[in-house]
RNA sequence: GUGGAAGUAGCUCAAUGGUAGAGCACUAGGUUGUGGUCCUAGUGGUUGCGGGUUCGAGCCCCGUCUUCCACCCCA
């Protein structure tokens, strides 16, 4: 292969592979991800990769960004127009309705983690392959569902040793949102020629996006707009503030945040997003988000069927943990190095190696290499507690080293005691530790 | 999609327009089969790619790709 057709192989752009190295934080956020949806009863679903592009038109909202623009479609061979998932709740929602959940004892709860597509601008905490781990209680209206959800993922962020705080709002339902929408409109038409181009298109088509506008201009007309929260219906109001108390039992620390208002349409009443202050720029960013979404699963041609859920994104969290330099636990450490010299020797520690995993002994090895001085020094990088040597002389004796790594002392023992002995001396060990 | 910065060895980085280097890492040695420190040597690059200017380009110019950063959007 030429040098020129090397160089063709390389990671699509906003790819990122996640390496040996990497890993300990990914098994980690995913173990705690784990223990929160077996603790809370959260069964995990793992819907495809695959869905059909129209399912997302409906739910996500055919004039947001991420169908406009960040869906990466294709026609399949059998003329089936298909997208990757950019995001899961619709994924989820559908499986609801398709395998018949409506049967089981509501809410249905459901939690999930993997990868995500959007084919946007990759920068600082986005990728165009992303990964989520997601929590979705669906069949209940109930506020306390509501604060649950939040709550799970403020525990996760906490378990992981983040300070996160959520921002929240409410918007509404589709009694009371058009009226507050009409009310803004309203206001944004009297300050039309004072707000950006984008803004201006929003004032019709969807003035809510035009509350979150960073642009300082708009910012200011938006501190004196009204506010959705004071044209709420009753029940959404009730709903809102019964959200509210079960978090402050909760002892959640949340912001009411009007400026919340999230790029997918489905979202009703409960909007909320998990915000963390970076610590050079004291800029927020979201690193979660999620909302209430009532109508979703109608819209899809299922039952009218209340539902509230929210996802994380992997890769900023674990951005935020390296930032911050939180700890992790290690990767699995060895106890023992398994060193052979010569052929015959090579063949007796490839069983023996079996028989010290078969007695649990964490045994690492690299019996492709020859000099005993090479596997010491690997030995010492793996920072085993022992070594284990095995040479001809050894063989001719039906013996075997124990090398000590922190002295340096060695012991003969008898091949066939070799296990025992092993773990005597790690016992002991542990037992002097404690 | 818009704007800004940067691309040299696996990693971190040097190199007035004049023969591409260091540290780390990796490999092999420093007499028989012994690590942590040390010493020696070696492998590894068409300087992201393609043009242009020049006697001569890693360096200057143009294009392109990728990465990073900001906007937008969101996770």
């Amino acid at each position: 292969m030429s040098k020129k057709e090397k160089k063709a192989f390389q990671l699509v752009k906003g790819m990122k592979d996640i390496l040996p190295e990497d890993q300990r934080y990914w098994e980690h956020v995913r173990r705690i991800g784990r223990e929160l949806g077996s603790q809370y009863n959260y069964g995990r679903i793992d819907t495809p990769i695959l869905e059909f592009t129209k399912l997302f038109d409906r739910s996500v909202g055919a004039y947001t960004d991420i169908v406009e623009k960040e869906m990466y479609s294709f026609r399949d061979r059998g003329d089936e127009d298909i997208t990757l998932r950019p995001e899961n709740t619709a994924g989820v929602a559908r499986a609801y309705i398709e395998k018949g959940m409506v049967n089981l004892p509501q809410p249905v709860k459901l939690y999930y983690f993997g990868p995500f597509f959007r084919y946007d601008k990759p920068q600082s905490g986005r990728q165009r392959q992303f990964w989520q781990i997601g929590f979705e209680a669906i069949g209940s209206d109930a506020a306390v569902l509501d604060a649950q959800v939040i709550n799970i993922g403020m525990k996760f962020f906490r378990r992981l040793g983040l300070a996160v705080v959520v921002q929240i709002n409410s918007l509404g339902c589709v009694d009371c949102r058009p009226n507050y929408q009409e009310v803004l409109s309203d206001y944004l038409k009297g300050k039309k020629n004072q707000l950006c181009e984008d803004c201006k298109r929003r004032v019709t088509k969807n003035p809510l996006r035009a509350i979150d506008c960073k642009e300082e201009e708009c910012q200011k007309l938006m501190a004196d707009a009204p506010q959705q929260v004071d044209y709420l219906c009753e029940a959404c109001r009730d709903h809102f503030i019964a959200t509210l108390e079960y978090l402050d039992e909760l002892e959640v620390v949340y912001n009411l945040n009007p400026k919340i208002v999230r790029g997918l349409d489905y979202y009703t009443r409960t909007a909320f997003e998990y915000t963390i202050s970076d610590q050079e720029s004291g800029r927020q960013s979201a690193l979660g988000g999620g909302g209430r979404y009532d109508g979703l699963v109608e819209e899809l041609g299922g039952r009218p069927t209340a539902a509230v859920g929210m996802a994380i994104g992997i890769e900023r969290t674990i951005k935020e943990l390296r930032a911050q330099d939180i700890k992790v636990p290690e990767k699995q450490e060895y106890d023992i190095f398994l060193a052979q010299l010569g052929k015959e020797a090579r063949k007796k520690c490839l069983s023996l190696q079996d028989k010290l995993l078969e007695a649990e002994v964490n045994v690492a090895e690299n019996f492709s290499r020859d000099g005993l001085k090479t596997q010491l020094e690997l030995a010492n990088k793996l920072n085993v507690k022992y070594t284990l040597i095995l040479g001809q002389k050894e063989i001719v004796d039906g013996t075997i080293l124990i090398r000590d790594m922190e002295g340096g002392i060695q012991e003969v023992v008898d091949f066939n005691k070799a296990i025992p002995e092993v773990k005597k001396r790690l016992k002991l060990r542990d037992g002097e530790g404690s």
